[in-house]
DNA sequence: CTGAAAGCGCTTACAG
DNA sequence: CTGAAAGCGCTTACAG
């Protein structure tokens, strides 16, 4: 039924192959590949039998040309830093959407844009049509390839509240504020007065949002503010560490910390340990994430945990139902507590 | 110049505005952008002109169609157990991949092969034309996508040597032999005698041939084999952790450990610390990777480092000249030893 | 060097 | 329910 080619690989069947070992036309073939309607039984049987014979598969070039549609997504971190390959999070997050995007056939496409030439490269491509939507990872504000590719219309959904435009895109976050209540409840609740926090950076919601749901709660349980407290980071775990160092210089009497990443938790662990802190009986360490290596601290650590399996999937039931038509939304997950030995 | 479609996108140039924008045939258009052959100056210029005024962009799937090629590569994970995603290794590759692709204007397909059911829907669509090549990530042997992609004739590069069928399939590969035998003789020279070896699972390149390199290094230095120094982890860090403290408990006289990935190693420093032993003071301690996290560890770790970037590249490059026609080939890179702290 | 034309494999109104 | 036909946007021999 195959027949071969010049090159030696063997040139697939084509859907005429399958009309003709099915004793149908064309038309009807396409039509039971796009869902059955309007074709009998006996078509659509005689059909299936074809494909399954000849081995036939669909030529998406041929579809796309037709439908205007890829069938394809893309997967797009804008990010100057390599810093989102060495987060774990950044895995999950991938793995996920992969997986999800999987469940509906449709392959993802990993693109990458860190220096402004990529950046144009890679919208040029995106706006030209050659993908049918965008999941996009981007920590920063003020994004511009998230600006021009809303001005063009592609679907788009960001994970993580974007913080410039954030009324016109659609978004899959965990509650970020809500996470910060939960832990810092749980360090009043143990007895904590003198309670620190190392912030992610404040121009991304992660830094601002925890930051804020800190200063919440130390304001419900009436304790006062001190901003020699709160220390910012930039998600490393070397700035965990400088951050905990400082901290424990300005205010050597802390007696627990919220750190707004499990990484930095990582550095500031360290940093209690040579400065010969016991945790938690000195100093009480609550992180972010849940990430794989907040089991393998000493002591493991108490966090809390981000959804990312449920995150890469509702990115990708909001991306589709986008390019289904449906209009931008927003989606925001409740995370949860895990409590270790550190806090 | 652009059309606009019934859903609002815009509908994008094709290369008949182009053609007509310029006052040449589509003809013409059509050799400017494919290499400029067979065609004058003045009026490639004007096609050029043209093409920039219109913010023409090919369409590939009108491309492919016709060449037969997709223009696009998939990057193949082919790992039941979810370790990879956990290993810094594999982001390094996959970025490095997805970076050399991406300055040959080829955009990478992520795919897992985690089930057997994914297995065959993803064999299904990579033989069936949608990808021009595969880079294959399995660190097993006997991968049975890997045989049928051959027997399939699909252009194929994997990482690491593929234990089943290497004469026939492509591979880029660190010398896993030549660096565990750089690290061994640093152990010899510092004056170690009773050295341990913790060992990837058998079933791997990096478990074989480390162990090879190892067992190389004690027979050139005279010192008597001990198979109770001998350890089999799994790459995790918590086989790391229980090989150590199996080793301590058959051969608590050790000196020295060289542990086949640095995350392994991980877990042995903790098993050493648990066990009182002061690093690199009564054990050293020799990793393998040059893994991220190998300057996190205290003391931060003596390794190997694996020339990941080199890597993903020469797959890249091996991988296209395949596509272009060339025969399969085989690179080996050399390692590096990386001196710090534990050894 | 250039244009007219065929054709890649598919989908989708259009008649029946 | 079904077939014949047009056409998606491109590349590539084929004449000139």
């Amino acid at each position: 039924m195959s027949r071969t080619g010049s090159n030696g690989r063997r040139k697939p069947p084509t859907i005429h192959d399958v009309a003709r070992e099915a004793g149908v036309s064309r038309g009807t073939v396409s039509r039971v590949l796009n869902g059955g309607h309007y074709v009998s039984p006996a078509a659509e049987e005689a059909v299936n039998a074809a494909i399954r014979k000849t081995g036939y598969v669909v030529n998406r070039h041929a579809r796309s040309l037709i439908t205007g549609r890829s069938d394809s997504v893309a997967f797009l971190l804008t990010e100057p830093q390599e810093r989102f390959f060495e987060d774990p999070n950044f895995n999950v997050l991938l793995r996920g959407c992969t997986q999800a995007l999987a469940d509906h056939d449709i392959p993802l496409l990993l693109m990458i844009a860190g220096t402004k030439d990529e950046r144009r490269r890679i919208t040029r491509y995106i706006t030209a049509g050659h993908v049918d939507g965008v999941l996009l990872v981007s920590s920063h504000s003020g994004d511009p390839v998230a600006e021009q590719l809303r001005a063009a219309r592609v679907p788009l959904v960001a994970c993580g509240k974007p913080l410039g435009q954030s009324s016109r895109v659609s978004y899959v976050a965990a509650d970020d504020r809500d996470g910060a209540r939960e832990m810092v409840r749980h360090l009043v609740r143990s007895g904590r007065r003198r309670i620190a926090t190392v912030t992610g950076p404040l121009d991304t919601p992660g830094g601002t949002e925890r930051l804020a749901g800190y200063r919440d709660v130390l304001a419900e349980a009436g304790i006062e503010a001190d901003e020699r407290l709160v220390a910012t980071g930039d998600y490393s775990r070397a700035s965990g560490e400088s951050c905990a160092a400082e901290l424990l210089r300005r205010t050597p009497d802390m007696d627990a910390v919220f750190v707004a990443s499990d990484l930095m938790a990582q550095g500031v662990l360290s940093a209690l340990r040579d400065a010969g802190r016991r945790v938690p009986d000195d100093v009480a360490v609550g992180g972010f994430d849940d990430s794989p290596a907040a089991l393998d601290t000493r002591p493991a650590l108490t966090t809390i945990r981000q959804p990312w399996d449920r995150i890469s999937s509702e990115m990708v039931r909001v991306l589709l139902a986008q390019i289904g038509g449906e209009d931008t939304s927003t989606v925001i997950l409740p995370t949860e507590l895990v409590r270790r030995g550190s806090a």
